[in-house]
DNA sequence: GCCAACGTTGGC
DNA sequence: GCCAACGTTGGC
C-alpha cells in the first residue's frame, strides 16, 4: 500500500470540510506530475492531508475510496480526480517547519518541490510523520 | 524544437 | 506583497 500527500488551501477546501462531507472528489488538479500521482493511487492508499497557505501543516489522514476517473471540472479529458474519505485527524498537526527540520522528512517530495499538490510519501517518511503527529493508525 | 515571456502556486 | 520555482505559451 502506498502513501501520498495532498494539499489544499483551507479557505478552498479544509480538513474540517472533508470530515463534514465524509467523502469528496479530489478535483481541480492541473499539474502533470500531480496528475500522474493521482493515476497511481489505489483504493485503500492513505493520503496525508496538508493545509497550504494557512496553517502550513499536515492535519489529517485520508484514504482513497475511488481510483482515478475523468475530472468533469476540466475542459478536456487529460485530467482526472480520485475520491477520498477522512480516516483520522493527527493528534498533533505537523508543520512544514517541523518536516524541514527533521532529517527523516526533510527530503520529502513535497518539501523539495513546494508547488507539487499531489506527492508521494515513502513508508519511512510516513512513520516519521505519524510519530511527529503523535498518532497511531 | 528552442527559448523568452508570462502566469500560477505557495512559502516567507 | 514579494519572489522562487516551475509550467505553459507562442514566435521564430
Amino acid at each position: 500500500m502506498a502513501t501520498w500527500l495532498i494539499k489544499s488551501e483551507p479557505s478552498k477546501y479544509s480538513w474540517e470540510q472533508l470530515r463534514a462531507d465524509r467523502r469528496t472528489h479530489w478535483d481541480g488538479v492541473r499539474n502533470p506530475s500531480a496528475r500522474n500521482n493521482l493515476k497511481e493511487m489505489k483504493v485503500g492508499d492513505l493520503c496525508l492531508f496538508y493545509h497550504s497557505s494557512e496553517g502550513l501543516s499536515i492535519v489529517g489522514i485520508a484514504r482513497v475510496v475511488k481510483e482515478a476517473y475523468p475530472d468533469p471540472t476540466a475542459g478536456d479529458d487529460r485530467w482526472v480526480m480520485v475520491d477520498v474519505a477522512p480516516v483520522k485527524a493527527l493528534r498533533r498537526a505537523v508543520s512544514l517547519a517541523a518536516l524541514k527540520s527533521d532529517r527523516r522528512t526533510r527530503e520529502m517530495e513535497m518539501v523539495r518541490q513546494g508547488r507539487l499538490s499531489v506527492s508521494r510519501v515513502t513508508d519511512a517518511e510516513m512513520r516519521a510523520v505519524l510519530e511527529l503527529g503523535e498518532t497511531r493508525l
